[in-house]
DNA sequence: CGTTAGCTTGACGGACTTCAACGATAGTGG
DNA sequence: CCACTATCGTTGAAGTCCGTCAAGCTAACG
């Protein structure tokens, strides 16, 4: 398990520096649509995903809904209050988190400074893919959200080949998360099928041409990516 | 020191922890739109600004832009490298910069746990704001977007009282940054004028009435803020 | 088998963009 | 000192992409 972790290449959390921690950890499991953490209040805890899919959300009072992040199997999330402060976090699916206190690791981050840097560079990283995010939102069109973020997923679920790929939120959540409509994520996926860029199935996408997809996305992302 | 640097309310650099690296600092100055550090290259310096405004700005091949975050007078940036990457990071006016080298900062974190806690603050910080940017982004219109900013610049330039704001940055550059357009910005900007909201210069602006801004903003600010 | 939640499709409208022209201000050189 | 010019800001008209509203569809569940 710890050797799993380890080969990690990206910011998914590896055993090393955050195993300090694992001793002070505790399950918690979640069914669907469950809230993790309200919106507003401060948070005790911080959370590792073990299984299933966490999504932050923001909501306004005439009903607007902004989904921040979604957290998939390896992902930290709640290490800063602030987050949790006015994001309120979700079980999107069934899911099993880790959770341990963040009073703890904050002690053992001051005594630990190769703790303290990866909690940083975890940080720096969140803004890193926050930034670019702010350039899908604010420039990309509905087609160039779209496929930048089925790109994104299939990355981050570690999906390889050509079986179909189970995303675990529904569309409106993906809606929320790109800043469209359901209707619009619904037409723009029908125009990529009837394109047989992707294959559709009620809970699942199949990129079939990856190069059309990487194209329409790559308007909007850092050039040489 | 460390209480001081507890205390922190913002992200504002106080000299309590930073101070350790001011020996190693050196005083670079820019004239406007110029380019403190380019787009693509790792960054071996970090910022503070001590005059002037730097934007961080990204540009896709097909022109369109999107401007990140705006630097004023105490803010730092550049503390990752991985910003640095894929944004460039540009003077918006005349500016002065204290630059100091990012090895040495990370050399300082590893044995003062309390510089490498608040630069852990700031980067959750930063990610914080970036949270808020997308929900205007996502959900925002424009109307919104730009009371929103309006608000965020009066606030962060510590400006008080009823004389005209001076803003660092030009219509073009609040628009990507907003992910509007420079005549939307305008249009927007005169409908508020007209409403007597606000009063509009050529490099300035005055918040007549503050609490429509904020009206307006609310919507897409976190609930209680 | 009925019910419900989520997905899909269509028609229409609106907010913002695009394209275009005009205006104002600052900087420059004769 | 004053044209001249470049840059930026403002305004108008037309177009487009996406949102809104509405209805139908599909699949899962009791």
């Amino acid at each position: 398990m710890i050797d799993a972790a380890r080969t990690m290449p990206d910011e998914r959390v590896r055993a090393d520096s955050f195993d300090l921690l694992e001793q002070f950890g505790t399950t918690v499991r979640f069914t669907r649509d469950e809230e993790v953490h309200p919106e507003g209040e401060p948070s005790q805890y911080c959370y590792r995903v073990v299984s299933g899919c966490v999504r932050s959300a923001r909501l306004t009072e005439d009903g607007r809904r902004q989904v921040g992040e979604f957290y998939l199997a390896g992902d930290m999330f709640g290490l800063d209050d602030l987050e949790a402060r006015d994001f309120a976090l979700e079980s999107v699916t069934d899911t099993v988190l880790r959770r341990y206190p963040r009073r703890m690791m904050e002690k053992l981050a001051e005594s630990h400074s190769a703790l303290s840097r990866r909690l940083r560079d975890l940080a720096f990283s969140r803004l890193h893919a926050a930034h670019g995010r702010m350039m899908l939102l604010g420039r990309g069109s509905a087609p160039e959200r779209l496929a930048a973020f089925l790109l994104e997923m299939e990355q981050r679920l570690g999906h390889r080949g050509p079986e179909m790929m189970e995303l675990p939120m529904g569309r409106a959540d993906m809606a929320d998360h790109l800043g469209l409509t359901v209707e619009t994520i619904c037409r723009v996926l029908t125009g990529m099928k009837r394109a047989g860029k992707v294959r559709i199935g009620r809970t699942g996408v199949t990129l079939r041409d990856h190069a059309a997809l990487e194209t329409i996305a790559s308007a909007v992302l850092p050039v040489g990516v």
